[in-house]
DNA sequence: AGGCGCTTGTGAAGGGGTGCACAAATCGCG
DNA sequence: CGCGATTTGTGCACCCCTTCACAAGCGCCT
């Protein structure tokens, strides 16, 4: 692999570029190392094999270590990885040595369920602030936070130091939320509302959209029955499926 | 709803199976070109060309012609696409002709978000069934469901045709969830709890975690932070990993 | 009728990701 | 102290996907 560096780094041999440029897939598989890494040290466990994490992770084993490879991340060939250095590896390039502050705009049916999901604080997230453009919900009280409208955003974000916004609002609405997360600064975004976001250069936004992965699933659902009113010896499309790993292929990829 | 207009059907015998077998990132965007069809169907637009719909669902327009030329689509050229039509065949390629039956498991925080979503129903799918396990939820009415004991999913299965279940249960119950879930003949799973499923060949599992979305971000904020604060100061947090992230291996081999 | 502008459909090139297979490295044990 | 068992790191080949660029097709206007 050419291991081009950036263009500006002249003079210093050794002086290492602040992060490694890893593969987006790379990226989006980390997260699930990491949580498998912590059932891991749960469980007492000091160090894993390419092959137990790759297992515990769903994902194949040389894919693991080609991942780990790319932060520089050393293994001890005849061992393993140790486990507590990996997860404070994996940490740090992830961002999550710092707890991450996140604006949550939208309180309806969805976000509500955000706000009140422990997911996001066990993993290196605090839910800073609330906010809901309808005057009627401003003030209500969801797990320990005050509703405040969103025309408080600025102020808030003054205060709190805003890393990431979500979007829990209508689709009508997402564009505008998004126009005054980017104007407070707000640079990366996650976006439940189906709709298509625009932004500057710069802001990244990740759409998660429940519908969508609905039909997808019901693709496959389509498909597989189509496949089994086919061809005679009622094979059945269980056993009619193509190539040798049929497996939990659909289980990876989600978003990009 | 429509009628069965399968693409390329009539005129050729058998030749063709029921449906053409589309590159998985296709069918991923399917759904998205969809949305963005019923939005210009809103706005009275009778057709749309390649441009004007990749840009309502956000990606390069070479690439919508050739997802719609996988599945076999005309469009007009000089003109573009038919909004209606291209309606009809995407939701029928989905499996979306017939309004599918979900399962949803788990009422908590987020299950009460979901049953209450009403983008399901305004995209083809219908909740049919509520369950959890946990005796004091059950009896307990949401958005005009009553919840049941998982371990009735057996006798409603048997009612209704259940074509997908969703679990949103916490991760130390989603793999008996998922067994049960399978053992009724479920065999498409959409998963927002934190863990790996493992099911068996045939069944499809797609997953959905909300903190890893905030951990992808929060890379790339890290990322960003990290490039703005680069030239000249050496230590940058790199230094504060344990171990190191001493990437100064220059094991490049020989070649070229 | 014929030409012109617009848009689709696709061949081909390039990039990225995946998985295999193996050499290199490390540990434990005799 | 050296050997074998074990496991990492990675070169390589393959495949899928993306993107460009362009010929072919269609409608409209003259």
């Amino acid at each position: 692999m050419s291991q081009h560096r950036h263009p500006g780094a002249p003079g210093r041999a050794g002086a290492v570029p602040a992060l490694p440029d890893l593969p987006e897939a790379t990226v989006a598989r980390l997260p699930e190392y990491l949580r498998a890494l912590h059932n891991l040290a749960e469980t007492g466990h000091e160090t894993v094999s390419s092959e137990g994490l790759a297992n515990a992770a769903g994902v194949n084993s040389a894919k693991l270590r080609k991942d780990l490879s790319h932060l520089g991340s050393y293994g001890t060939r005849g061992v393993g990885y140790d486990v507590g250095l990996l997860i404070d590896q994996i940490e740090f390039v992830l961002g999550l040595t710092q707890r991450r502050a996140v604006a949550l705009v939208g309180v309806g049916n969805l976000g509500h369920a955000l706000a009140g999901y422990d997911g996001f604080a066990s993993r290196g997230f605090r839910i800073a602030a609330l906010f809901d453009a309808d005057p009627s919900r401003v003030g209500e009280e969801i797990s320990g936070l005050t509703v405040r409208h969103v025309d408080e955003l600025p102020r808030v974000a003054a205060e709190e130091s805003i890393s990431i916004g979500v979007i829990a609002t209508p689709a009508s609405a997402a564009q505008a939320v998004a126009d005054q997360l980017v104007a407070v600064g707000v640079t990366s975004i996650l976006n439940f509302a189906p709709c298509v976001l625009s932004v500057p250069e710069g802001v990244d936004v990740r759409k998660v959209d429940l519908a969508i992965e609905l039909q997808i699933l019901s693709f496959h659902e389509h498909r597989k029955a189509s496949l089994t009113a086919l061809p005679a010896s009622g094979g059945s499309a269980l056993t009619a499926l193509p190539g040798g790993l049929a497996a939990t292929d659909t289980q990876e990829a989600i978003g990009t």
